[in-house]
DNA sequence: GGCTTGTGAGAAAGCGGTTTCAGGTCGATG
DNA sequence: CATCGACCTGAAACCGCTTTCTCACAAGCC
């Protein structure tokens, strides 16, 4: 049934071009496409039916001819969280530029319906940029075996085909701890980003490593959320911590406001500081020490990735992106040195 | 030429799953979609194949097949405004609710381009989500008379063939105006969004309206960012206003930090308004009192709406969503009431 | 001038599904 | 026991476009 109820949109084809322009199918799509040389009066008559019926190739029927969609999938785990619409409109921006449309899926953060979506977009899409900082490695390494061009975004997976890139998130956190070490800080508490996370994984083996400054580090359990981290706050107290570091700006922010409150001060009581550098600092003065993501840079070189992979095979190493320090209103050095460095 | 150069994914057809299972690529479709009862051994004999294979219908070819792609489209001026991520997370999950995809695309705020990116999206999705402020009557006409389903989200133009949906912002500022009013306010300053923007348009006409409550009104040319609303906070100076209303919560953020550096107190010396209510006051402890855009709900139902329109006709009127006043610390009564009302 | 090239346009064969159509099997009925 | 429907299933047509294949025609060569 060819579902006559609707009148289906758009029901102009070449053919009603190419009768209308007295040629044949064939060369209308010659015309439009430029793959051959075709007689220039011919051409014009082509262009002024097309003009005329405004006639729009079915991009569908495109797709099935060409073996291509002409389109890329972006899978996130959260479009509200300020993080990812920069990465999308990097991305976006340049997928546009290889005359790619965007099809965007997000999982609510639930990794238990990625493994769907992302099969989802493999089978309407050219590419796949897969971000997931949740799903397990059995379905990552299921995914990238399957041979469609996939790459993966903040998420480095040692031993899978697919190509990654990634901010440095364990650099990121270095330049956090360097930092407060050299502030003068010891004691330092961590609210910890969701379990599984890999990047907060990343973050957390910075931490350890940076005990070689001196630091030493107390991991609370947290979120991703402002609200996580404004619940959380409370307990940074009786960690003996002069110094907060957190999974994200979010938490970081929910955090200081819940310190205002208990009336501990930031940054003489309390130095705090964030991660992504998400905080519109320049709208909304919150003065967050943080360490910045190259979102755009990210957003743009992942999509370039997946357009090499899509012509040519994969070969390179994952990319990791520096991180950048801001040091603002919410560090300083601890108000007691507990001791002089022996 | 059919690129034999990139193994194309997704090799594996209907057919191959017919063979596997010993019966036609029909039976096979049959079996999928459900359409006609077929012999249950069969069925398990076609599940099993297409287990195995790792079948997935191509996407392209069912939408050709099918004369629908199984995909909505949305435009919108700006990914990284933070006003519409969160109408996409509703749209996205309506769509997905209906077994649709979403496809993005933006325009970079530019309306130029807008046109030719909403012909993309109708060329490869079942329906498109229009939001542009900013794009000329006349485009509009000539999309709208397409027969394509499109709504429009935030714009209401009266005379189009297409149904749309938008925020109250004239009820939203008239309650804002209405808040000033009765604090004792009675010079007012507009910081103005995007001049041919029609939800600016509506802003102003409140305004307007709101002679009525014995405001009286400057308009200041500014934008639709914080540096905008920085940039033309110096202005407010000179007009003798004793509050600042806004085109949005960005502007109206980017004048309190001025404002801040030019040591004007605000609520004290000077009330601010937002708009849209996208301060993050959770997280960053603004304290602006604005009006509240219902984003959620506005993507949510202009995504219902689409999904009727693809099926039914069109014949409901505009709707309106109501905006919701918060009070919050950016506003006060003014210093000194200039005179007592008449 | 006859024959080989070269050129450009139409016919036709897919791309991978869905759906119509026709036929074959089987049970029920007169 | 022969006939008629129901009911499945496979073959074939079709969705709209691209691309190969084929062929007619014109120009170039000896």
């Amino acid at each position: 049934m060819r579902n006559p109820r609707q009148g289906r949109p758009n029901r102009v084809t070449i053919s009603d071009v190419g009768a209308a322009a007295g040629v044949s199918a064939s060369t209308v799509s010659r015309v439009l496409n430029g793959t051959t040389k075709v007689d220039p009066s011919l051409a014009a008559r082509v262009h002024d039916a097309v003009r005329q019926l405004g006639y729009r190739p079915n991009a569908a029927a495109q797709g099935l001819a060409r073996g291509e969609w002409g389109t890329i999938g972006v899978l996130v785990p959260d479009l509200a969280n300020p993080y990812f619409p920069e990465v999308l409109k990097a991305v976006s921006a340049v997928a546009r530029s290889h005359g790619r449309r965007v099809m965007v899926m997000e999982s609510d953060e639930d990794p238990s319906i990625e493994h769907d979506l992302v099969e989802d977009l493999m089978r309407s899409c050219d590419g796949v940029l897969l971000c997931s900082p949740r799903m397990g490695r059995a379905d990552l390494v299921v995914l990238t075996a399957r041979d469609h061009p996939l790459v993966l975004l903040d998420r480095i997976v040692p031993g899978l085909a697919a190509p990654a890139i990634s901010a440095d998130f364990f650099g990121g956190m270095m330049l956090i701890c360097g930092h407060l070490a050299q502030l003068g800080h010891r004691q330092v508490a961590y609210l910890s980003g969701p379990e599984v996370s890999w990047a907060n994984a990343e973050r957390i083996r910075a931490l350890e490593a940076a005990k070689a400054f001196g630091l030493s580090v107390t991991i609370l359990p947290c979120g991703s959320t402002s609200s996580c981290g404004y619940a959380a706050a409370a307990e940074v107290a009786g960690t003996g911590a002069t110094a907060l570091t957190t999974y994200n700006d979010l938490v970081a922010l929910g955090a200081v406001t819940r310190m205002r409150e208990l009336g501990v001060r930031v940054p003489e009581e309390l130095s705090v500081v964030g991660f992504d550098d998400i905080a519109l600092d320049h709208v909304a003065h919150t003065g967050l020490t943080t360490v910045s993501t190259p979102r755009g840079q990210l957003g743009r070189q992942a999509a370039e990735m997946l357009e090499t992979l899509m012509t040519e095979r994969h070969d390179g190493e994952p990319v990791y992106l520096p991180m950048e320090l801001h040091v603002r209103d919410s560090t300083a050095p601890p108000r007691v040195t507990r001791e002089p460095a022996e």
